[in-house]
RNA sequence: GCGGCCGUGGCGAAGUGGUUAACGCACCGGAUUGUGGCUCCGGCACGCGUGGGUUCAAUCCCCACCGGUCGCCCCA
């Protein structure tokens, strides 16, 4: 009976995990520096939470949650998204009431979606994302913006589009889907089964559609952009001056429409232009969501936020040839033969590691040259030889592979010798 | 949910309807009684995703299933 991992997921392997905290450690100092702090909330919530959050007319609701019961009889779902579950914990622990407003979180975690995997898709996947509650200042979307774009770009991605859109405040989204409707109605039979249904329950995303991108009348369609109240112009004009300020370049595209419901004014995209990068380009997807914190029985609260795919992130570093720095290397190898010699040994390991030294020794019984091959394969910087003589005299060979020279030094002095050199 | 391609040792990869399933890498041992990176020699798949069928005979042909991968929808 052999095993393998569920579709969808996988291992993450010694080689990767290197790379994983290498590039968490950039994110969560980005984090510090733009004076976020980290939140942690359960792996999963009560179904209820992500289909009034999430919406019960989205793909992510509709047909990808992991939902299951548990033995008292509750419905419960792994999180799909990292949103609706931090504005719950916001609302449920009355982080609201902090007089630090407005609050900006932050979190790196498992996401769950029943899909088909492909590159770049995966059932189990990462997001790094931040959420920032209490807060309608049009700086806040350009500083979520700019934070999304300093994690690329301190990782030294280049081919990046930064794309954005406002979908308006409530009333211009209405008064934009009226005419979605009015505009689509007539051409109704022509359209994907999809978008058909979507004319009721969503017509906005009949703009996002692949199947019937073109088709003449999606030329003709209405843009949220010219059904913008004064208020939503104004604060669209205000997120596109800051960015310009601080040098983020965009482009503007009118159908981009996100595929979550409680998304409003801003909302952004940001994706990989490299090569080889596969059919998916969407690294980063975010925006703005005024009306989900009271929608999960909260206080009338602001909010906007984004989720970034680490997968993807990592794809796209691979895609630009970008090499993370992983340290290797071992900084001491005991080669230990002999009559014995095992037990100095194990003693000597133990009171290297107590003094704040890495060691490693050899434990399937190697002869020496086979124990040396091995250190050297570890890339040891130093090898410690132990055998019958040197443990008559008490001391040690400490060899230095760079340069093959070795000199005997004490045990009693072993740790001191080693940190000199280290 | 739908479609294309694929499934041989730890990894990469050849192969044929019929006695012992190439080769490369890695690993282990020896040449070198206690010293790595080079070289040489040796070892390392009762097994070719699983089940069924065709056949005197199947890793190779057919079918089903499972798994992987890439793509569609949608998204991270």
């Amino acid at each position: 009976m052999s095993f393998k991992a569920p579709r969808g997921t996988v291992d993450l392997l010694p080689k990767d995990s290197k790379k994983w905290r290498f590039v968490e450690e950039i994110i969560k100092n980005i984090c510090h520096r733009f004076h976020f702090e980290e939140i942690r909330t359960p792996l999963f919530e009560h179904t209820e939470v992500f289909q009034r959050g999430v919406g019960d007319t989205t793909d992510i609701v509709q047909k990808e949650m992991y939902t299951f019961e548990d033995r008292g009889g509750r419905s419960l779902t792994l999180r799909p998204e990292g949103t609706a579950p931090v504005v719950r914990a916001f609302v449920e622990n009355k982080l609201f009431g902090d007089p630090n407003q407005p609050t900006k979180l932050y979190y790196f975690a498992s996401m769950f979606r029943y899909e088909r995997p492909q590159k770049g898709r995966m059932r189990q996947l990462n997001q790094f994302g931040v959420e920032v509650l209490g807060s309608a200042n049009s700086a806040v979307d350009a500083e979520v913006i700019d934070l999304a774009m300093t994690v690329y770009k301190e990782l030294g991605l280049k081919s990046l589009k930064l794309v954005i859109n406002s979908l308006g405040d409530h009333e211009s989204r209405n008064n934009h889907r009226q005419a979605l409707i009015e505009h689509f109605t007539p051409h109704k039979d022509e359209l994907c089964k999809d978008c058909q249904s979507r004319l009721q329950q969503n017509p906005l995303r009949i703009l996002d559609c692949k199947t019937d991108r073109d088709h003449p009348a999606m030329k003709t369609a209405p843009s949220i952009l010219d059904y913008l109240n004064e208020e939503s112009k104004d604060y669209f004009e205000q997120v596109k001056d800051y960015l310009t300020a601080m040098n983020i370049e965009y482009t503007i595209d009118p159908k981009l429409v996100r595929g979550l419901d409680y998304y409003n004014h801003t909302a952004f995209e940001i994706m990989s232009e490299a090569e080889g990068f596969g059919a998916i380009t969407t690294l980063a997807g975010g925006g703005r969501y005024n009306g989900l914190v009271e929608e999960l029985g909260g206080p009338a609260t602001p909010g906007i936020g984004f989720g970034m795919g680490v997968e993807r992130l990592l794809m796209a570093l691979e895609a630009e040839n970008i090499d993370i720095p992983v340290n290797n290397e071992l900084d001491c190898y005991i080669v230990a033969f002999g009559e014995n010699v095992e037990k100095e040994a194990v003693r000597i390991t133990h009171n290297l590691r107590q003094s704040g030294i890495q060691v490693d020794k050899d434990y399937q019984g190697r002869k020496p040259k086979g124990q040396f091959k091995a250190a050297d394969r570890l890339k040891a910087k130093f090898v410690l030889v132990l055998g019958e003589s040197e443990l008559e005299k008490q001391v040690i060979n400490v060899k230095t592979m760079e340069t093959g020279e070795q000199i005997e030094v004490p045990l009693a002095h072993l740790a001191e010798s080693i940190k000199e050199k280290l």
